[in-house]
This record gives structure tokens, sequence and C-alpha cells, in this order.
DNA sequence: CTGTATCCAGGGGGATACTG
DNA sequence: CAGTATCCCCCTGGATACAG
């Protein structure tokens, strides 16, 4: 506790590269779900209904196979979605979200909910900045 | 409208190393601001009082200089911080959250919430799919 | 003190081909 | 259909040195 007080108490576990100690920060935790780049995009398509595979990549349109695999395994090691397989003639397998995915679909909400407040004036502060 | 339904409405603007094309997506935008890293870090170190330069350095810890100064920069150009000079005789520079900056913090905050009430979860979560 | 410039390693992530 | 495996490019971001 000698230093990086803020950087401690919220994030930092590591520099960067050293073992993630599972999880010594609350937020840094969220964060890493929250920065993925595809885990929101996920979670808000498997809103409405649990979909399967290529149902999910067709709905998020420009996601490989590979990185929808990987966040979906992600997802599921964090217990926001579930993932049931069905044994049919070509296997189908269907991904929708636990309670506690539903649950962060709220805190989702105001981020989005505050997005679209203030994308305007976003918007408009970086054609100021850039325009001088 | 022919593909992509989910993507194209919330996040997609580009595959990924193309002109950004400025704000197409609300989401996308503050996603971008969100997954950065540092970005809330910054913003909650600013929330209590502005401060300077290697004062931001010294509460978050363990960021460089590089990544400080590109963090402000991009908060500045979004509208999120303002950044003041004083022409002393060692310079001295001042950041401060805007009134856009501090509406932010709300759904951060929200984000903060749920990430403390749902972090026990997760972990467990993640030993259980670890420990199969 | 507050940056900027350069260098460079590591990894994120796309494309493609293959498997059960 | 639902992945896995491989290749590989490029960007992120740390370290260091330098400048105003």
């Amino acid at each position: 506790m000698t230093k990086a007080p803020l950087g401690n108490l919220l994030f930092a576990d590591a520099p960067m590269g050293a073992p993630p100690a599972p999880g010594l920060c609350p937020i840094r935790d969220v964060l890493s779900l929250v920065g993925q780049k595809w885990t929101l995009l996920i979670l808000i398509a498997l809103e409405a209904e649990p979909r399967r595979f290529s149902a999910l990549q067709r709905a998020v349109g420009d996601i490989s196979k590979r990185m929808l695999t990987q966040t979906l395994r992600d997802l599921e090691r964090d217990g926001m979605i579930s993932r049931e397989v069905f044994p049919t003639k070509p296997p189908a397998v269907e991904y929708a979200l636990t309670d506690l995915g539903r649950s962060a679909l709220a805190p989702i909400a105001g981020l989005k909910d505050w997005a679209n407040r203030h994308h305007g004036a976003i918007k408009a502060a970086r054609t100021a900045f850039d325009g001088v």
C-alpha cells in the first residue's frame, strides 16, 4: 500500500502480463468483460431470446467464428451465458443468458442510455477538437 | 439492411482498421471509451478533484506517460475532460472533468455497483468452470 | 514538469482449411 | 452445424531517450 492508491484499489492486479490473480478487483473484471469488443454485442443479441451459434454470428454481423467461439467461452466461464447441446443429426448448440447475465443488462442499459443521450455532444466535441 | 442486423445497428462501423466513420453508432463510441483500459480509471481519478499530469500518473499507478498522454488526449477530444495550462516556471497542466465527463460517472457507477454485487458469483462461476 | 519520438515485443484477431 | 487448428499481420502499449 505504498503506491498506486487508485490503481490498486480499482484495477491493477498486475502490470499487465502477469498471472491475472483471479479476481483482485471487481471493476477490473467488469472492464475486461465490457472492453472485449464482442461481449456486449453478444449479451444484447441474447437479450430477447436464446440463439444458436450461427444465428449469433448472423446477428452480430461481422464477427469471425474464431472470435465468436472464444467470446462465448469466456462468457460461459464467467457464468453469464449457458450452453446447451442438442445431439440432433447435425448438432445444434443453443446459448442463453443466465440470471447473472441477465442482471448485467441493467447497467449495460444505463450505458446505452447515456450513449444515446450524449452521442451528439461527443460528436460535436470531436468536430470542434479536430477542427482547430 | 440485408445483413448484420444487430451488428450494424449497434456497433459495426467497419471491420476494425478502417476509418472510424466518426460516430455511426452511439454504443460503439461508448464501448471504445469504456474498453480503453485506462479511461475509466482516469475519469474516476478526476471525480473528486482536478489533477495535474503527474498526480494522475501517481493516482493510476501503473500507467506509462505515453498511455496517460494518449488517453487524456482522447478524453479531451471527446469532451469528457478539460485541459488547462499554467505558464508557470516549470509548466503545470491541470485536467478536470467537464459536465459531459461528470455525467458519465452515473452509468459508470452503475457498472461499479453491478461489479461489486456480482463479483463473487463471477469468481464462483470461473472456479466451477475451470474445476471441471 | 509535461510531454513527444522512436523502437520493439506480445498478443488480438482476421482468413482459411480441416474435423466430428 | 459447430467448432478447432494454423498462419500471420498489425496494433497496442511498455521502455527509453529527448525536447520545450
